[in-house]
DNA sequence: GTTCTAACA
DNA sequence: TGTTAGTA
């Protein structure tokens, strides 16, 4: 199916699906006239890919965690590189914590000498 | 009319 | 992301 079908039946925007597409968590294939054919399983695709950028997941992780998704309940099939992901995404998290930790202790402390 | 790329608000 | 320009 063309990018207009797969807009219409997944809810993403098309401008959406070319970003996918050029960051390789989509795959498709293109016409004569450059249109992009995409698979059916395409939808399902998209699906995936939105539920794990509605958990917060940067697009570089989702094209890596991707293959391993089963589906849209984000069940994953156990593959070391998908760990290895995760737990860099869990690593990532944790240091943001910590520096949103240390900001509202600062904060804290001067509204509370002031 | 639909899609493509590139670029800008 | 949305949108627009100029094409094919």
């Amino acid at each position: 199916m063309r990018i207009g079908e797969l807009a219409q039946r997944t809810g993403a925007s098309v401008r959406s699906l070319r970003h996918y597409e050029a960051n390789g968590l989509l795959s498709a294939e293109r016409r004569s006239n450059g249109y992009r054919e995409f698979p059916d399983c395409a939808v399902e695709t998209v699906a995936r890919i939105r539920a794990l950028l509605a958990a917060g997941l940067p697009l570089a992780a989702i094209e890596q965690v991707l293959p391993c998704v089963l589906n849209q309940k984000l069940e994953v099939q156990t593959c070391d590189s998908v760990v290895a992901v995760l737990q860099k995404e869990l690593c990532k998290l944790d240091a943001q914590a910590a520096q949103v930790h240390r900001a509202r202790t600062a904060i804290s402390a001067m509204l509370s000498g002031a």
